[in-house]
RNA sequence: CGGGGCGUGGCGCAGCUUGGUAGCGCGUUCGGCUGGGGGCCGAAAGGUCGCGAGUUCAAAUCUCGCCGCCCCGACCA
């Protein structure tokens, strides 16, 4: 029963002063959700409607590979979470009970479903397993932002898989890669598959669905037959015209001239031609990064070269350890260095670590010593692996495949026996989608000037009809009974029933974006019958009355 | 956590610099007109000015503290 004169959809004439994204602004304007704090939001019925019908689309794939749904906890007695490990994460809420125990708030559901598989399963018989669950999900996030984008309290579907050895894991993430495929394709979203990085996971790989947009907060690197997260993300550079080499480094004059761009410019040479050296603080020790001046630092890439975490030296240490900060480089540094695969050949320019200096004619490995490793963040028109160009594009990570390997199983005691008797760890793989996640992404990949376009499969309703003059017209009597008419045969129908102008009527469901608008007025029926309109490119039709909702149904089934 | 911004009827905002009756648009309610792109006329309801302390005869306005929200960065399954 969705008769808008008595459903709740609260729509707005202005976008929220605080939103800042398509998506956000069309979200809250089209009554699908309302914000209750900072990273907390309500799903309104609309909004609900949607979500429900990704949910169901999500079910049937993974069903279909065999998953099987279940439910698990939020609330979570904290000592599992010490076992494995994850109790000291920040972003992990945790609270006590009236005894004072020590609990926390499930950040995903490794440890819970590890749990019960170690102490249910025992045998080689019992493996492969999928299981999973769509359950809210809390973090404790340092900055909630952008609508429902990243936020504090969440639902996802993660599902696990338990299998006897690697090979088995392989064939449990590739299902899931031809489930997720099937998902996103039904959802009408445009996603590319990503390898990425592992995180604090831990593991053996990754895989990220990441659906491009604006909003979103990822970058990914795009060429013919590659995708990667730029984060992890590998490519050829594009070379650079190095001035001519010189015997030795011969020091320049380059007065209060402290950035790449003003250091190049004034020397006439290519930005690529300059060395950039960032100096991090690594376990108390200062080392030396390297890149290229017209590349950036790759701050994951450095993480896993340092094998530890990092942080950027102060100027006091940078002054203190190497030269005044904007002039510094690395020759005569007495310091670990590392440097980026992309600085090759002779001729670079660096900071002298003096005042108002630089030297040219640089020559790494003649005039310093480095260790070689990949540091940089890839760029536009690189040559990615296969040969293409490299394009960068911001995109939403919808989803995310881990192969866990024994990360969880081992501190847990997961294990099975083998045909032999002997005890082996139960291999795992991770696997998460974000439903809301996925609504904004729709609604950023479809909108236009008037409002949300949604993908037909995942719209709120599949027709909005919209019934034009006063409830005692002849009009409302047909709108009444083409409603009575599509709902018979089968049809998600949103009935604006209500006593308003056509201008709100007609602005509000360009707003709410539903595939399929059919308007009854005193007009349309004077010109032939029922107005029928698509809201993603506006072809418009009339429908003769007798067979507007046999008609509209086919319209229905043309669209995507 | 660092930087910036904001907080005034449901929503969007003005008022604050220079202290003195709390205002505008939209929305809402009632009556009437209109009825294909947020229309018109008339009447009305609705605000602890985020919270607390201070200064003052007097605080939305000045001072201090706190809270909340947004953006950038840090951070991020």
């Amino acid at each position: 029963m969705t008769r808008l004169a008595e459903y709740f959809l609260p729509t707005l004439r202005e976008d929220p002063a605080d939103a800042e994204w398509t998506s956000h602004k069309l979200m809250v304007r089209a009554g699908l959700v309302r914000q209750l704090g900072a990273g907390l939001w309500t799903w309104l019925p609309s909004g609900y409607r949607v979500i429900k019908r990704i949910e169901a689309i999500i079910r049937s794939e993974l069903d279909a590979i065999g998953g099987q749904e279940m439910l698990m906890p939020v609330l979570q007695p904290a000592e599992l979470w010490r076992r494995t490990g994850r109790y000291e994460i920040e972003e992990l809420f945790k609270l006590r009970d009236r005894k004072d125990a020590d609990f926390v708030l499930a950040m995903t559901h490794e440890e819970n479903v590890t749990y019960h598989v170690s102490h249910d399963v025992r045998s080689y018989r019992e493996l492969p397993l999928i299981l999973y669950h769509l359950q809210t999900k809390e973090r404790d996030e340092p900055r909630p932002r952008a609508g429902v984008l990243r936020v504090r309290e969440f639902t996802m579907k993660d599902s696990y898989s338990f299998d006897r050895d690697t090979e088995g894991l392989d064939r449990s993430y590739e299902l899931h890669i031809e489930a997720y495929d099937r998902i996103f394709d039904r959802c009408g979203l445009r996603t590319y598959r990503v390898e990425s990085d592992v995180g604090m996971m831990g593991g053996l790989g990754a895989h990220d669905y990441m659906a491009p947009c604006a909003a979103g907060e990822n970058e990914i690197a795009l060429a013919p037959g590659y995708a990667a997260d730029v984060e992890v993300a590998v490519a050829d550079p594009q070379p650079v015209e190095l001035p001519p080499p010189l015997d030795e480094p011969r020091r320049v004059p380059t007065p209060e001239l402290t950035t790449v761009e003003e250091v190049s410019g004034t020397l006439g040479v290519p930005a690529g031609a300059l060395i950039k050296a960032m100096p991090v603080i690594v376990n108390e020790r200062m080392v030396l990064a390297l890149v290229r001046g017209d590349h950036r630092l790759n701050e994951l890439k450095l993480r896993h070269a340092l094998g530890t975490e990092f942080r950027a030296a102060h100027p006091e240490e940078i002054e203190a350890q190497l030269g005044p900060p904007g002039f510094i480089g690395p020759i005569g540094a007495e310091l670990p260095i590392l440097k980026d695969a992309a600085i090759e050949g002779d001729g670079y320019v660096c900071g002298a670590n003096e005042p108002d200096a630089h030297l040219i004619g640089v020559a790494p490995g003649r005039d310093f010593n480095f260790e070689e490793v990949d540091l940089r963040s890839v760029e536009a028109g690189d040559i990615a692996p296969g040969g293409g160009r490299i394009e960068l594009q911001r995109a939403i990570e919808v989803a995310g495949i881990f192969k866990l390997g024994t990360r969880y199983s081992e501190p847990l005691g997961a294990t099975y026996l083998d045909e032999r008797g002997e005890e082996r760890p139960i291999v795992m793989g991770s696997y998460g989608i974000g439903p809301a996640r996925t609504v904004a992404a729709a609604v950023e990949q479809g909108a236009d000037d008037k409002g949300i376009v949604w993908p037909r499969t995942i719209a709120p309703w599949d027709v909005h009809l919209v019934r034009l003059g006063k409830p005692e017209d002849e009009a409302a009597r047909t709108a009444d009974a083409l409603y009575g008419e599509l709902r018979e045969a089968g049809a998600e129908v949103l009935y604006d029933d209500r006593e308003a102008g056509p201008g709100e009527k007609l602005t509000d469901a360009e707003l709410l974006g539903c595939p399929l608008r059919l308007v009854v007025g005193k007009r349309a029926l004077a010109e032939g019958g029922v107005e029928a309109q698509i809201r993603r490119d506006g072809a418009a039709e009339r429908l003769p009355v007798a067979e507007a909702a046999k008609r509209a149904l086919e319209l229905l089934d043309g669209i995507d």
